[in-house]
DNA sequence: GCATCGGGAGAACGATCGTTCTCCCGACCG
DNA sequence: CGGTCGGGAGAACGATCGTTCTCCCGATGC
């Protein structure tokens, strides 16, 4: 096995099992039982569990923004309804088994206040994604707030979906922001 | 000492150092050197940190619901302004110094994969914090749905007002939540 | 075929954690 | 005043964690 491969098994099982049980509650000797790559080439690959926490979450962001921007681009008929389908990949991430909330809520709540580089990482995801939706909402015309309104629904979808294992807070958001994009318009 | 001072002692110091660190970041013997209660009459009173950590939740779900529905008596003028006070309240507390977000939000995406009783007091908080709100919306004979969507708001706010360290969501899930009522008063 | 090198398996190490135990002192009771 | 009891301080214990080290095997180059 080569250092590149070992590298994706890493990054897959640690994902997986951070979503599903937290960081800290995940040891290495975990993450090389559940990936069967050895702790020698774990080491060589993420030299230390922080860097390797960094960079699941680095390429959690890439992989998150790439799917709304995806699923926009497919429904894209315009940037209110590539708002529409932010909340519309949301509903189809919530449902999927095993689904426990947004990784970059999840590990800032856990290690936010102790490990700097992971709040960054969260700071510059949540900025990312509202940054995407301040682009449609310019688009639109609408004012600045807008873009704000909609990415706190989305974040509290996320988290309420997470804490109540329900996908319907994805629908809620989407009629929601649905009312405050109309309403927007209609100023 | 008495053990009902020394149990109010280690809530109040177990919850600043949770929320500070995050739950496994702070051991129990972190607890006793901040609280200056014995080890001993700590575990007399919370027989294991996990006790302490449901009581501490349990503790802060009480207060949280207290302080809302206080800020909603205060501004008593009807369900209309209770809704909007629980953003006033949200953005005054985001303001506090050193606030990290929602202890319940943080405490699942810690422990709710691996610690069933974390995972439910977190449910019922959140479902607390959406039935007061249901309350006031019933009142306002607005749809079912108008509750759900204030929440999301609220918890988005709290999440990223968490990550970002500004109060500013507050404001913006507030006026969020004024265009959702007034769009609902209008049907 | 033999020496060398890289990697796998897992032991080892030092630190830390939750929890318990030991020791000692000061207060209360006869 | 002597004995007992409860609590404080902190050592001790067993487990676990992140990280490193040891040992061994198989492949590769000459």
């Amino acid at each position: 096995m080569d250092a590149e491969t070992a590298g994706l098994k890493v990054l897959d099982t640690a994902e997986r099992l951070f979503d599903e049980r937290g960081v800290q509650a995940v040891g290495m000797d975990a993450i090389r039982a559940a990936s069967g790559v050895s702790l020698k080439r774990l080491y060589q690959v993420f030299p230390s569990k922080e860097l390797l926490v960094e960079a699941v979450l680095r390429r959690r962001d890439e992989a998150v923004r790439g799917a709304i921007a995806a699923h926009g681009a497919e429904a894209a008929r315009g940037p209110y309804e590539r708002v529409l389908a932010v909340y519309d990949w949301l509903g189809a991430w919530f449902a999927e088994p095993g689904f426990r909330g947004c990784a970059f809520i999840n590990a800032f709540g856990e290690l936010g206040g102790v490990t700097p580089s992971v709040a960054a990482i969260a700071r510059e995801h949540k900025e990312a994604v509202r940054a995407y939706l301040a682009e449609q909402t310019d688009a639109l015309g609408a004012p600045r707030e807008l873009a704000d309104q909609l990415a706190l629904l989305a974040n509290g979808a996320m988290a309420v979906a997470g804490i109540t294992g329900s996908p319907e807070p994805a629908a809620q958001a989407r009629a929601a922001a649905r009312v405050l994009l109309d309403a927007a318009a209609a100023r």
